[in-house]
DNA sequence: ATATTATCTGGACAGCGTCAAGATAAAGGC
DNA sequence: GCCTTTATCTTGACGCTGTCCAGATAATAT
């Protein structure tokens, strides 16, 4: 028994009685691996470390996830629905903007979910999981359904002729996630460096992806 | 001394004399790493395997790569040259072609390179170097000197209107590339899975990206 | 009170990157 | 040709990893 799983174990004494039976592992582990994720990235996680942080022994964690695989798809999934959060109430939050700007507010706050939590989000869309390891179930349902809502707010916007309608809707929400994707890679991956730019870069590529620009200002 | 390790070793003994020294390991090592990562991606290649399957003990490599950071590095470097070679020659394979053209045959060049080494790209562009691990300053000079050119070749466009000269070329081409990575990416690291549509997104994103579209056949 | 089940434990295994110390052969100086 | 230096390759070892297994413990159902 580790020195540190004693300390944790002492620390949590009050609150979940003594020993033995933790009470809420599930919980804990999933709370400790996105500190640990958050802190140095998904290579950082090892399940020894997470079961020892959580004041528990090696094996435990596997009583509640199958596999490590199943431990980041449950957290990709909360990642999943934090990101959801973070864009849901935009419209209500801007009732002004006519569509062009509220894509931008999208794109933006796309970009900066990427920028704040770049180890969640590099676990959300990396091949960790979707190549390297198999998505669960749950995991594949809630992905789906956030890119769905992002393909019928595309197909939103070429209706109100902010994108070409020649173009088929899927093609097109393709196409600006892959560009919001490939821009929050570069920087998440250490590529691009220059954190700064990270918005105007967002900006520059809703002017070029936009129909506006192009048939001067509408 | 591993059994297959005696095998490699028997198979290689008419070309180069016999034993204790390789006399090319090297490049041994770089042709077997780039083979063991086709078959299995980054994460398949570990430097024992490779020593194994080089026919040589687990720790010789280290002779010829610092560590294991440095030998992706090499890969990667590689990897950038055979790209180039992939792309260099378009102008003169479609010399009748307009701007915009040239510029949709250099996407599809981008996106087939992505395609068809997947696991190469990964590296070239992926965390485990530029994030994880730390670029050699010569695959530094030589990702750097690859994009410049194509700042360049962006900035040719943006004159000859292919592009919005508005935005700074650095921006555009940026943006383009942000495009194009984020589509190879999204497919190589299994989250869309029609590799089949691979090129029609490509032309859709260049539909999207450039100017003429808007502004009607020009 | 007893039996079942959920949870947690340490031991073990095979794999990993890489450091250190020693063996071997090739190359350079005489 | 011999001797020393240097490049190359060797095995041993350490600490890390994910996870299977059999047994211990406690909560729950009967």
């Amino acid at each position: 028994m580790t020195l540190s799983r004693l300390v944790v174990r002492f620390l949590r004494m009050p609150k979940h009685k003594n020993s033995y039976h933790h009470g809420d592992l599930r919980q804990s582990l999933l709370t400790n691996a996105t500190e640990i994720i958050r802190e140095g990235g998904i290579e950082a996680l090892s399940m020894r470390k997470l079961a020892d942080r959580a004041g528990v022994s090696r094996t435990a964690p596997y009583h509640h996830f199958k596999d490590k695989n199943e431990l980041l798809c449950a957290i990709a999934e909360e990642g999943f629905r934090h990101q959801e959060d973070s864009i849901h109430d935009i419209p209500k939050k801007f009732p002004k903007l006519n569509s062009l700007a509220l894509f931008e507010q999208y794109v933006l706050a796309y970009i900066r979910f990427a920028d704040q939590h770049p180890e969640t989000y590099d676990l959300m869309f990396g091949k960790e999981i979707w190549k390297i390891g198999r998505p669960t179930e749950q995991l594949k349902e809630v992905s789906k359904a956030s890119f769905h809502r992002w393909v019928h707010l595309v197909a939103q916007l070429q209706q109100r002729e902010v994108f070409p309608e020649e173009i088929p809707p899927l093609r097109v929400a393709q196409t600006c996630w892959a560009t919001l994707h490939g821009l929050c890679r570069l920087m998440n991956d250490g590529i691009y460096l220059d954190r700064g730019d990270l918005e105007e870069m967002g900006r520059s590529a809703v002017g070029m992806l936009v129909k506006q620009h192009r048939v001067s200002s509408d």
